[in-house]
DNA sequence: ACGATATTGTGAAATTCTTCTCTGAAGGGT
DNA sequence: ACCCTTCAGAGAAGAATTTCACAATATCGT
């Protein structure tokens, strides 16, 4: 079955096996099935079966799946079984929390430059490095041949941090700025806005 | 067309549709159309007049949408037209982050409690009050009678998290941990997990 | 060796979601 | 007044996604 082009929906579900897969890997467990992790995800199991399909068969009748090799097959499928470097934009306190957070470079995403447009802020270290003037973004970003960016800059400024991230040949961004952003087609972005979550939960406490 | 049960994903737009709305208002503009507001989220103007006509008509024909009128209009459908009080567990560097992250409070949502189990963040001072053993959880979110909390925690505790919030009656979750919850199904949960996102986008960076 | 049980991969069916298309209404210009 | 343009709402059509159901196959115990 593989082939044809994968819906974008299934791609996103993806990960979310792989992280179970870690989990049971982890836990020391050989086989699973597509019945057991949909337990795990509440998740049906023939959805699973049918996401899998897209891309080859990767189960045995009667046995289910091996863990490790299904994990690492998910891995593959998605290219992170390479690691990635990230362009972070914008070092406030929600630039800082992110560059902060372990869970980027556990998983093989590196954030090897650090952009802000405030002077205070500019120079200030953050690990490796030290955080870059925003003005030095295209050049600094195209000569490190860097194509995932993270933003997390204020709404108003972030379309224009789009912009010039696009001009750097970024070609997938992670945008925590409330804000939908104007990309070309072959600019992926996803969206983080704790805020819309909630307000949809909200929805449902009548 | 109101009454029949509104479809989950139309309900996770209107927060999308509303930000959209906000930012037209405080540009001082009084009229938009379906057409407008498709431009600025890249979205069917189609589906726009669609997801709106399953709560009612909100617009004029020839005119379009009264940006203020229509913006009140899905505050109210969504229930934000109140102050809602969150819990938040974890006070580590991540729950730090989010207690100190000001687009909470700005958009009704104010986090009351916070609660974390290592001792020597326990009496931590957050803003208005002082961090809480996750042993004191159900008693004092229950009395508080709190409806919404936030799951900042190691992935291995987040479950457990979990279950002592539905048991305090929490009725939605915002989970930070990278695991799928178990709850049942009166529960609402709406993952956040950058990892996935930046894994969903390498699938495109072939 | 064989029956009982478990479990995949998949075509078909069912369901859900999006897009199309058209009707009717509103407003502006002449 | 009348025409022209704009635009919402909604039924119908189309597309996408999920679920069902089953044949094929693997393992285990006897």
């Amino acid at each position: 079955m593989a082939g044809a082009e994968v819906p974008d929906i299934v791609i996103g579900r993806l990960p979310i096996y792989l992280r179970a897969l870690t989990l049971l890997a982890e836990a020391g467990q050989e086989f699973t099935s597509s019945q057991e992790l949909g337990q795990i995800l509440s998740i049906g199991s023939a959805q699973i079966r049918k996401d899998l399909s897209h891309f080859g068969e990767f189960g045995k009748q009667g046995t289910g799946y091996e863990v490790s090799y299904l994990r690492d097959q998910i891995s593959r499928i998605l290219h992170v079984d390479r690691d990635w470097s990230l362009a972070l934009v914008g070092f406030g306190d929600l630039g800082q929390a992110i560059a902060h957070y372990g869970g980027f470079s556990s998983k093989g995403f590196h954030i090897t430059a650090v952009f802000d447009a405030d002077p205070e802020v500019v120079g200030q270290s953050f690990g490796d490095g030290a955080v870059r003037h925003v003005d030095t973004l295209k050049e600094v970003v195209s000569d490190m041949r860097i194509r995932m960016a993270i933003v997390a800059v204020p709404a108003a400024a972030a379309q224009d941090v789009t912009d010039m991230l696009i001009e750097a040949d970024v070609k997938a961004i992670l945008n925590y700025a409330p804000i939908t952003l104007s990309v070309p087609s072959h600019v992926h972005v996803q969206y983080i806005d704790p805020v819309a979550h909630l307000q949809k939960m909200t929805y449902y406490l009548a």
